[in-house]
DNA sequence: GATCCGTGGTG
DNA sequence: TCACCAAGGAT
């Protein structure tokens, strides 16, 4: 019995799509990628949202469209020019594959982008989640998305616990066939807007009525890795209007092929320009930036500033860069 | 199946 | 301040 025991009956199902999908309609934030059954225009959000909250997104989905309006635009774009717009986002593996799906779309689909989920699960980067995700709102395809927000929504509601090989037949259960879309989304907004991972804002919630636990269910998690804390001193050196940057080894495990500000070598110990923290996967780094003469070490390679947002720069560079005012 | 991949907001 | 973590996927 994969179902949560609570929605055992099928009118209690459609009670439940009813409400849901009434107050998504009302209380659904007005979000670009909602504005568009483009399929290109959905996968774009899908993948940028991976991980990342819609805050973060927005700036860049819309930079990213204006770039690269279609699939077939950015499959003839540089991998170069689709990291610099993905520059800030993080996991840069997505977009990595992102362009490398939408060339596969252009070489092998005749520029088609696949209308199932079960045919889109074979481009790169796109795995269960994304392929209902993207065929469900796009294609109109009748099948469920469970993610971080749809399986706590889930936990919470059921009066039994779900496990884990259930929690897709449930959701899938749970789905409105008629309209999948709208649905999936407005699962996600309620785990994202009101059913929180702290405190959920049940006296909001258009669905208490069929919530086993009211918000009194904790949600388990899992105890947090151990952070590291590390510091590194960078310069920050220029020159007739260029700057001094290196590029990362295209074998580095992190952020390959990106570009940043060369290390400072230790040794003078004088008030650094610029002090910041920045979190980045693992590690909390305290970042000192010093600017200096010029002194070029091998590797490093002086770069115009009117290039630079046309370069794949790693998120701390851009933070940077950005707080001396040498990029907008 | 555990681990890795980035970043910025949040309480 | 600091731990947590957000519309996952690949390995």
């Amino acid at each position: 019995m994969a179902a949560a025991s609570n929605f055992k009956s099928a009118r209690a199902r459609s009670r439940f799509r009813q409400k849901l999908l009434a107050w998504y309609g009302v209380n659904g934030r007005a979000l670009p990628w909602r504005e568009t059954r483009d399929p290109y225009r959905i996968w774009v959000s899908e993948i940028m949202l991976q991980q990342t909250r819609v805050a973060a997104v927005l700036d860049h989905y819309r930079r990213f469209l204006k770039q690269f309006p279609s699939v077939q635009a950015l499959a003839q774009a540089q991998e170069s020019a689709v990291l610099a717009a993905w520059s800030g986002l993080g996991y840069y593996r997505r977009a990595r594959m992102l362009h490398a799906a939408a060339k596969k779309v252009a070489h092998e689909y005749a520029g088609q982008i696949p209308d199932s989920a079960e045919a889109l699960r074979n481009l790169p980067g796109i795995g269960r989640y994304t392929a209902n995700a993207i065929a469900s709102i796009a294609f109109a395809e009748p099948v469920a998305v469970v993610d971080g927000n749809v399986e706590r929504v889930l936990a919470r509601m059921s009066e039994v616990p779900i496990a884990q090989s259930e929690l897709w037949t449930t959701a899938q259960n749970l789905l409105d066939p008629a309209r999948p879309g709208d649905f999936n989304q407005a699962m996600m907004e309620l785990g994202a807007t009101i059913c929180l991972p702290g405190v959920p804002e049940c006296h909001r919630c258009p669905v208490k009525s069929a919530c086993c636990s009211r918000g009194q269910k904790l949600v388990a998690r899992t105890p947090g890795a151990q952070r590291l804390r590390k510091s590194a001193s960078l310069k920050l050196v220029m020159r007739n209007g260029k700057i001094l940057l290196r590029q990362r080894p295209t074998s580095a495990q992190l952020m390959p092929g990106m570009w940043e500000l060369p290390e400072y070598a230790r040794g003078i110990r004088r008030q650094p320009q610029l002090r910041l923290k920045h979190s980045i996967t693992s590690t909390d780094w305290s970042i000192n930036v010093y600017t200096c003469r010029a002194s070029v070490s091998s590797g490093e390679t002086w770069v115009p500033l009117s290039q630079l947002a046309r370069l794949p720069l790693t998120g701390l560079t851009r933070k940077i860069l950005r707080r001396t005012n040498l990029l907008a």
